[in-house]
DNA sequence: TAGTTAATTAACCAAAGAGCGAATAATCAG
DNA sequence: CTGATTATTCGCTCTTTGGTTAATTAACTA
């Protein structure tokens, strides 16, 4: 599986999702603030932790016994750089969609 | 599921990838020209495209006996507003990065 | 040392997902 | 009408995934 295929499947779940939105609104991180992004157990956010980890979304640092995480920059960039590169496709049909749009007026 | 989760499931499969990846490359084909994405039967196809339609990741238009399939621009704007609305975060942690590593010349 | 806190790993179960071959639907070509 | 083409839906199996509770690891507190 590609790295991108990988990243796409760790935030198509909505706790993961849940997980890296409020690690991007608020920064790092550690486990115990991440367990209330669903009403799911420690052991199940923890495991959901550990694939968005896999997948390279994460990154986890130790600090006496908690985990701290917070998403990986690198991860948000590779998925900017995959919409980038097929920008001419969907950019442009959508720009081509606006211009239709203006001339029903 | 939110729609952009959903979009992120969709696109967090293998095959259903490449067959986005085909079709913002070589833009709007029908089912027959899919069908070599991957080594698997058409019927295999055939539901991946409906995971991807009822995700609107890809619309479907009929022309005779055949269906005509193409990347909805929308699907990819929506994911592209989410990057936007997380920009400040990751694409400023990129720039602390990359003037970290500047600093180490 | 005993007890508490923070988090993970282990063992298990149910539901969802991805595959196949067979059957079906719809159109086209003779 | 018959047979071929295009693509889907159906019925089934097998694997993966997401959840649970219980047990474990590691560090802090008194």
């Amino acid at each position: 599986m590609s790295d991108l295929v990988q990243t796409f499947a760790a935030l198509g779940d909505a706790t993961r999702f849940a997980i890296v939105e409020r690690l991007l609104i608020r920064g790092a991180l550690p486990a115990g603030d991440l367990l209330d992004v669903a009403d799911i157990s420690a052991p199940a956010i923890s495991r959901h932790l550990k694939v968005l980890r896999e997948a390279g979304l994460i990154t986890q640092t130790v600090d006496k016994q908690r985990r701290i995480y917070a998403v990986d920059p690198a991860a948000m960039q590779s998925i900017e750089k995959w919409m980038l590169d097929h920008e001419a496709f969907w950019k442009g049909s959508l720009d081509r969609l606006a211009a239709a749009l203006d001339r029903e007026d």
